[in-house]
DNA sequence: CTTGACATAGAACGAATGTTCCGATAGAAT
DNA sequence: ATTCTATCGGAACATTCGTTCTATGTCAAG
């Protein structure tokens, strides 16, 4: 057998007891693995377990009835491992309004302000919120209306990171691509069509969080 | 016993079990439980495991060994019952080429061609795959190079649904709101600023999909 | 004190289950 | 053709494991 491939067999060997698994609470013994899989021969079903351990998905302990401990990458692969991170709606973003920063870090808020984001998807877990888009105005950072955007609360950044500014001569919240040019800093929109800006004083920057994540629930 | 309590040595059972199962991922068996809970007879420990299931913390299935379930009730307080959903990713998506869809349905696919997203996002779980998106093409529909688009193999469509289609005559694929207009369809951007399509003969139309959820990760 | 429900022990039994061994088959390598 | 390896099938065997039965102890109610 191809180092890291599966028989045909032995594929519904696994998906048989992942299933088996998730329905009863506890894994399959060997001959049930067979009746469902169609090996008349515990043998068999043990011979090609133990092919399986040596390619990585399974775990089995000996002598034990229904020893069988689905590996970490299989229990990755069938989704029961990781884990879902909460992260609180502080409120909405407008263009007309700074964006309003989470009060307190209390980890206690009820569910219907919260976010569930899988931790696959964030490289952070620190300093977390999350802001509901209203209105039009930030098209131009390809963010719609009723987006979810993610941030972090981190004064530093770096070249190419995305930004939530408030722009105070302006009066105006943002979301852009920030960058250093000499004692300049210029503001790039996400949408490659629309012209940069260039702001002469940074002082008149005030970075409210960098964006980690956006989501776009349709329906 | 009072109904609903449970005696000292139940409540070292029901944790050796949890921790047991969680650690070697089957259920303990009876002379397993009784050396841990320091109970030499069998049968004792045979008679407290129908207590606790009568006082529904356990099932147990008859002449299986090992045959303990978990009740959801206890899943849920060690936080087993996991709330991610592993999608897919079946390819890329172009402007210029018809959406890739899942070639088969088999739920085992190794970590790295996956996304994870919690089912808190998520309306459906049928169907689902995901496509990363190459270029800037899809900037009209508010997409950007990079981001994940999750979409449901579903031919059916409502007004207002984000759907992917192929267009027959220009050999394009795009992303548009869709909308029945009499007899003829309008595409709709997500971008308001930007002007919608009028398919005047939807047989020139291919739905590939529908547009569930957009995830722009940066970073 | 007696009774009865509840809990505990220990032992024995039989069914469920993992392990091992022998032989057969197929295909690739020599 | 021969050898080697991977896979498979069947059967016997050894252990694990759930079940059951009997005996004992505890404690509150009658």
């Amino acid at each position: 057998m191809v180092k890291g491939k599966l028989s045909e067999r032995q594929r519904r060997m696994v998906e048989f007891i992942e299933r088996f698994t998730v329905d009863s609470g506890y894994p399959p013994s060997i001959r049930e693995i067979g009746k469902n899989v169609g090996i008349s021969s515990t043998s068999v079903v043990n011979y090609n377990l133990n092919r399986l351990v040596d390619e990585g998905y399974l775990a089995r302990d000996k002598n034990v009835s229904r020893g069988i401990r689905m590996t970490k990458k299989l229990l990755k692969s069938v989704g029961r491992l990781s884990d879902v991170i909460r992260i609180r709606k502080v409120g909405r973003i407008f263009a007309s309004e700074p964006v309003p920063l989470p009060s307190t870090d209390s980890p206690i808020f009820s569910t219907d302000e919260a976010i569930e984001i899988s931790r696959d998807l964030l490289s952070t877990t620190e300093g977390l919120f999350a802001l509901e888009v209203k209105g039009d105005s930030m098209i131009d950072a390809m963010v719609n209306d009723g987006d979810v955007v993610v941030m972090q609360r981190e004064p530093e950044w770096r070249n190419g990171d995305m930004v939530a500014v408030w722009l105070k001569d302006k009066e105006e919240t943002t979301l852009k691509h920030i960058y250093r040019q000499g004692r300049k800093v210029r503001l790039q929109p996400a949408n490659p069509t629309m012209q940069p800006i260039i702001i002469d004083n940074p002082e008149n920057l005030e970075i409210q969080g960098k964006v980690v994540l956006v989501v776009r629930q349709l329906n």
